[in-house]
DNA sequence: CGCTAATTTGAGTGACTTCAAGCACAGTGG
DNA sequence: CCACTGTGCTTGAAGTCACTCAAATTAGCG
């Protein structure tokens, strides 16, 4: 299991994606290379637990990262997913607090690690880096503001069609409309918030009202605007 | 009406509470005092709407300030109270989105108002307050994280004693154990995601039970403890 | 080794319970 | 007098429990 591949040089891997790091100088980017880590992680791995102190963040180059915190009785509830380009566990590092949630591998991963030092350094000394840090979190948290109101007034099956787009807009469709991220019954009811039948019941009804295909975990898009309007989406 | 008094120096203002803008300079204070603009606010004047394009953010100098967004069928989500010393409408010039909240004056306010430029300019100069404004922002987030998780997993019977000793802990009690803030029942349902009604019963369930008192919207604290234990908090 | 046997994990269903929403209406007090 | 509070009753959405079934893993063993 020793084939990880060599290290990215950051300077080549940042503009093939929209990253946070686009706008470091040359120099900044050889720095942000030489003083960061690089691994491999298989999936169920835990990167880093909820409450645990962070030394860095993580920059994902491949693969999908789940994010959740522990509630009630252990249950699960998915804040986010971060998939390639991506940056987690900045928001702990910025605020010098403990870790809110929980990274766990959900897709084989090779992830660089960006020790917390380069972080503070990058963002005292590029304001323009850390404007767009700024903006990726004010971004982050005006959706965090949408999904409150959404959970405390949407029923289960408006917030199921609401996560599916969601999803969709996340990870997109291959060719024959089937959505990019494959994830089990019980992980979709953690996104929504609800109990892992009642999700299965739910996925059936779409698929009874055409809206959705479904084989195993793959789930295709038959009718996106209907998804939309059972989500009450866009109103 | 025309009684309002006379504008506050930011460098008078700043200490007397741990303002995001402390670590500004004497000419950074002096020439956020001359940008700003003052206006008193009465009771129930809507200060932005959300969706509403942001040309400055407010500082709080007197109020409370209530924020909420409007769900389905026009029903409010309370997202948060900003009261003296708080900035509000800052993450949305920040992230040049429109407003993801209303802000709504809750008690009679004064409020000075930062133009946007003035704010993008200190975040640009000034590294010390940029990463204060960052970090807050974090906060924020993992908060709206946090409650996420709550609303998904608690009762409402947890969540109502939750947003108490919540409210406890922003607005504080006074001799007698006095919430010192006065909200409506539909208010505290707004916060907590629930229907008025529910909220009545479950304030009358706790006044059962010892764990507060009621005298119309004064609601007095007997038993914290108790209170902390029924909404499920540092467990 | 290869090929069952045993175990685990996830998907799906049905029956039952319960929490909380919704509606209607009665006070009440600023 | 209107907005807010409070109460009773009903209904429905969603949670819980208890299974079955299928597929995937792992163990066992000749």
């Amino acid at each position: 299991m020793k084939n990880i591949p060599e290290i990215p040089e950051c300077k080549n891997c940042v503009h093939n994606f929209k990253s946070i790091f686009k706008d470091l100088s040359e120099d900044e980017l050889n720095k942000l290379s030489f003083d960061k880590g690089y691994d491999k992680y298989k999936k169920g791995t835990i990167i880093y637990n909820e409450g645990s102190r962070m030394t860095g963040c993580f920059c994902i180059n491949q693969g999908i990262i789940k994010l959740y915190k522990t509630g009630i009785e252990g249950k699960e509830q998915i804040i986010r997913f971060a998939k390639k380009g991506e940056i987690i566990g900045y928001r702990s590092v910025l605020s010098k607090e403990t870790a809110c949630t929980t990274a766990k591998v959900l897709n084989d991963a090779l992830l660089c690690f960006i020790p917390s030092v380069t972080l503070f350094e990058l963002v005292q000394t590029n304001a323009k880096f850390s404007m767009e840090l700024m903006q990726m979190t004010c971004r982050e948290l005006g959706d965090a503001n949408s999904y409150i109101t959404d959970i405390a007034q949407k029923t289960v099956r408006e917030r199921l069609a609401e996560i599916l787009i969601h999803l969709k807009n996340e990870f997109g469709l291959d060719n024959a409309g089937t959505l990019q991220i494959s994830l089990t019954r019980e992980e979709l009811a953690n996104i929504v918030g609800t109990a892992t039948e009642t999700t299965i019941r739910l996925l059936s009804e779409f698929k009874t009202d055409k809206l959705i295909d479904i084989n195993g975990r793959e789930i295709k898009f038959l009718n996106i605007p209907g998804l939309i309007k059972t989500g009450n989406l866009y109103e």
